[in-house]
DNA sequence: AAGACGAAAGTGGTTGA
DNA sequence: TCAACAACTTTCGTCTT
């Protein structure tokens, strides 16, 4: 029996064996961000078994499954315990019977926040889980992001704080972590995180649980942004050249990497003849066409690049 | 009409006194 | 703690294809 078969989440690229793998979330294609190999074979997904196709639908659907409170999690129906040590008829209780008591009383409470413990990992699981498949993100991440958050949990850093929020900075910096980044707005567009709130709970994690997370590498960005885009990996790899060789030259310290990925895969578009509009590279990469602009007018006259019109 | 260009003002984060 | 600063965004008028 085959791995896949065995674990079904799992996928590794056919060619590399990278498990850097781009799970489409609409197309059910994958694309391997090592080589750059397409896979069109029907995805076997351990997320939702529903399938959405725009981002109305996206939205409406993320709100499945959400129940409607948390702030009691047993809804009222647990027993409690009293404290005075008398019986139902006000009597006096035996030390013998006292004991036991206080015994109960003990597990009570250890019970409730293990439970308590329990009900938000459930709940923070499926949350990444429905975000993970949102966001074509592989098992390896959701591992990752999965340990940070539990860590997260054993540290007290989700009190005071949104369930949400937390898994989403525990995605992002999975995802980073993995080399398989996404943008704070990508992952704050698939949740009901607002990419302040995100940005905060990132902060807090790397720091608090002393995580170091790799500077972000535009290079990282461009097979999937270039597969979004539906150019030919020939054109994602000259775009990875020209990351590369701007990184010689020094032009890329202290700039966005996805604005960098974005304008070198607008100037490969352009050179390989595979031409995309400023807009619909900037949309995808997230930044305005005002950074793309930026960054490729740089980009072209620093390298001397000379782009036929 | 769509895309590209660039100026100007505004925003949130980092740095250094 | 505050101000200066760099990078990016927003907005908008103009030019090019």
């Amino acid at each position: 029996m085959s791995e896949e078969l065995l674990d079904p989440g799992r996928r590794t690229c056919r060619e590399c064996g990278s498990e850097r793998i781009y799970i489409d979330p609409n197309k059910g294609h994958s694309v391997c961000q090592d080589c750059g190999i397409i896979d069109e074979d029907r995805l076997i997904d351990g997320g939702p078994e529903w399938r959405a196709f725009n981002a109305e639908e996206r939205s409406k659907r993320s709100r499945v499954g959400s129940p409607l409170t948390y702030s009691v999690h047993d809804k009222g129906l647990s027993t409690q315990i009293g404290w005075e040590d008398r019986d139902i008829f006000g009597k006096k209780l035996s030390p013998a019977m006292r004991a036991q008591i206080y015994r109960l009383r003990r597990w009570q409470v250890r019970t409730r926040v293990h439970s308590s413990v329990d009900r938000n990992l459930v709940y923070a699981m499926s949350e990444l889980d429905r975000l993970a498949s949102q966001l074509g993100l592989p098992k390896p991440v959701k591992e990752t992001a999965s340990v940070i958050y539990r860590k997260a949990i054993e540290k007290r850093l989700i009190r005071g704080r949104s369930i949400e929020a937390m898994v989403a900075a525990s995605a992002y910096a999975a995802a980073r972590i993995r080399r398989m980044p996404r943008t704070l707005d990508e992952i704050s567009r698939n949740s009901n995180v607002n990419k302040k709130e995100l940005g905060r709970c990132y902060r807090l994690i790397i720091r608090e649980l002393a995580i170091k997370i790799p500077l972000a590498d535009p290079t990282d960005y461009i097979v999937r942004f270039a597969f979004e885009l539906r150019l030919s990996g020939w054109t994602a790899q000259q775009a990875v050249k020209l990351v590369k060789a701007a990184r010689d030259k020094g032009l890329t310290a202290g700039k966005d990497p996805t604005g960098l990925a974005a304008a070198s895969i607008y100037i490969a578009g352009i050179v390989e003849g595979e031409r995309r509009t400023q807009r619909e590279i900037a949309e995808t990469a997230t930044v305005t066409e005002v950074t793309v602009r930026n960054r490729y007018k740089e980009l072209v006259q620093e390298l001397g690049i000379e782009v036929a019109i």
